[in-house]
RNA sequence: UGGGCUAUCGCCAAGCGGUAAGGCACAGGACUUUGACUCCUGCACUCGCUGGUUCGAAUCCAGCUAGCCCAGCCA
């Protein structure tokens, strides 16, 4: 632990300790409550926490809530359940970037005193023709030199709701011909009549994000404010808000570069277009990587978390593939999780020496790596449902499963030889016949002669009857989020059905998601949100790696 | 073409003047009551390019090149 290799913003943070600039660590989540939370989100959430609890500092969750006409309660709601369930606890310290809004108000008065701001009457087109172009630089309002006065009194009507929406706005008064565009008089305050989720109809003008959030960080005495790599040009303008508005603990931003994940739907507008357009179920689809998606799909907070670590953090655009996720979560289910039968794709396989009416009741370790997890007994009896990949009637090479001929072990159970099979008129394989051998009964130490393979199967009289989900990226690889009509560009294969799967008895339904590993089928949860009765249904959360390929016919 | 930022293996990512960590992926091999897991082995004489400084450069300097971000009364 002590000898990982730091970051570069704990490196920033130690020297920010080493030389007194401050003497704690203070970090926060500040999310807009205006959509769900997603993988991307975590690794800010995790980051933000992990560095408070890395530096015994503290850790607030904030909503960022200065624009009414894009937030809603509901998300707020999701957002706290899904920081949570990450596992970043901010105790006490759940705020709203409104509940400042009267200090930034008065933060704002304070500016206008100054001479640091004024009120400006040109139309939104306006400003934006007076701001300049990237080459040339922007051009000084005529009311760039209204007196304080008159801005005071201005100001104060457009608190008093005097003037419509877009009449006028505050300005910082900075310089109009920076290369810096953030920094050519923006605006920090509008008049927007709408209710608040939060303060209601108390206020009519709401700050901007450039002016509010340095002020909601110094108030909170957060020390590093953590943000992506696009607020750094307005990192100048963080600078001049907290010193203008001259805060005791002025606060640091640090910018680091968002994840991404290769072919996959990130960046809440394409999530929400999915979810509106009724594409997915919901914003926690598992096909998503919205959080809920993930959690409902069965994924860790532990995997997560894993991730991101192993994921790192610079400054450098960076985009990680699947795999490195699977990763994670195939590690963290790995020694977690029991490991029961499952058949997929059915074929019945019928034991001719074996007595009619005996079952038999075998004794199966849920993690033959981790004996903690304890055992359970597994009905065996003459029907069983094996894998339809695991029989075939002319072998490939290197085939070691079973066949005519062949000697196969039946996980936990005993070796059987394929005798035969029947078929339907159309000449499909229906049943597969086997002999049995008792003296070779799991756990009964016979090493007369080995196999070469090993199959699972499960009881046909006992099995119960399930509906496995096996989900892809709901966008198709390797061509990009959109078509060339502007259309998503959906992956017609990103969720398959497979209504006739035969899981071992005992597997219940699950009021939250509960993981398993299906031998040889890979890692799958129960979907608690299926609300029929008796019905089963696993969502597969990840494949194991890859096994055995047939050869393509 | 103004400003800001980035560039080290297919993908992440250490490195901060002393001669390229690690993980994912991939490829071999061993093991195996599932071809999984586990375990070994391999995987950048080279750090976007070109020059320069130095005994010595991925690390310093200069000049290029490429990519990302900024012209919301969004965050």
């Amino acid at each position: 632990m002590e000898n990982e290799t730091k970051n570069f913003i704990e490196q920033i943070i130690d020297k920010d300790l080493a030389e007194g600039v401050y003497d704690q660590v203070h970090t926060r989540f500040p999310p807009e409550p205006n959509g769900y939370l997603h993988i991307g989100h975590a690794k800010s959430i995790l980051l933000n926490y992990g560095l408070a609890q890395k530096y015994n500092g503290k850790f607030n969750l904030r909503f960022d809530d200065t624009n009414p006409t894009k937030e809603k309660t509901e998300f707020v709601d999701s957002i706290k359940e899904d920081v949570a369930w990450l596992g970043a606890d901010w105790e006490d310290r759940l705020f709203f970037a409104s509940d400042y809004f009267d200090i930034m108000y008065q933060c704002a008065v304070k500016l206008i005193k100054k001479g640091k701001a004024f009120v400006c009457d040109l139309s939104a087109e306006e400003i934006r023709e007076y701001r300049g172009t990237l080459t040339e630089p922007g051009k000084d309002s005529p009311y760039r030199n209204r007196s304080v006065e008159e801005n005071l009194e201005l100001f104060e009507n457009m608190k008093n709701g005097l003037y419509k929406d877009g009449e006028k706005v505050l300005r910082a008064k900075i310089d109009m011909a920076s290369p810096n565009i953030n920094m050519r008089d923006p605006v920090i305050y509008r008049v927007a009549h709408m209710s608040h989720h939060n303060t209601g109809d108390a206020w009519c003008i709401y700050p901007m994000y450039d002016f509010a959030h340095p002020i909601e960080d110094a108030v909170e005495h957060v020390t590093h404010s953590i943000c992506t790599l696009e607020f750094e040009d307005h990192r100048p303008l963080y600078d001049w808000v907290v010193r203008e508005c001259e805060f005791d603990h002025p606060p640091r931003q640090i910018e680091f570069a968002k994840l991404y994940l290769k072919n996959v739907v990130t960046g809440k507008r394409y999530i929400k277009k999915l979810v509106e357009d009724g594409i997915v179920d919901g914003w926690d689809d598992p096909r998503l990587v919205s959080i809920s998606g993930l959690r409902r799909r069965g994924y860790t907070p532990e995997a997560i978390r894993r991730f991101v670590e192993l994921a790192g953090v610079s400054k450098s655009n960076s985009t990680c593939e699947m795999p490195m996720l699977e990763y994670c979560i195939r590690e963290d289910l790995k020694l977690k999780k029991p490991r029961v039968m499952a058949v997929l794709h059915p074929l019945k396989l019928v034991i001719d020496n074996y007595p009619e009416d005996q079952v038999e009741y075998m004794e199966v370790q849920n993690n033959q790596e981790n004996p903690e997890l304890g055992s359970r007994e597994v009905p065996f009896c003459r029907e069983l449902y094996i894998e339809q990949e695991d029989f075939m009637e002319v072998p490939v090479k290197k085939y070691f499963r079973l066949f005519p001929g062949n000697e196969v072990r039946l996980m936990n159970a005993y070796f059987v030889t394929c005798t035969g099979v029947v078929k339907d008129e159309a000449g499909n394989v229906t049943e597969v016949h086997c002999t049995y051998d008792p003296e070779t009964r799991s756990g009964s130490g016979f090493s007369g002669r080995k196999v070469k393979g090993t199959i699972h199967w499960v009881s046909a009289r006992h099995a119960v009857r399930a509906e496995a989900r096996l989900y892809e990226n709901i966008i198709d690889e390797e061509k990009g989020v959109y078509n060339e009509d502007g259309s998503l560009n959906l992956n017609p294969a990103s969720l398959t059905v497979l209504p006739d799967c035969y899981v071992e008895p005992g597997l219940a339904k699950a009021e939250s998601p509960e993981s398993f590993q299906f031998v040889r089928n890979g890692y799958f949860c129960v979907d608690s949100r299926d609300s029929r009765p008796e019905h089963l249904v696993f969502n597969r959360i990840v494949s194991l790696k890859s096994s055995f390929k047939l050869p393509v016919q």
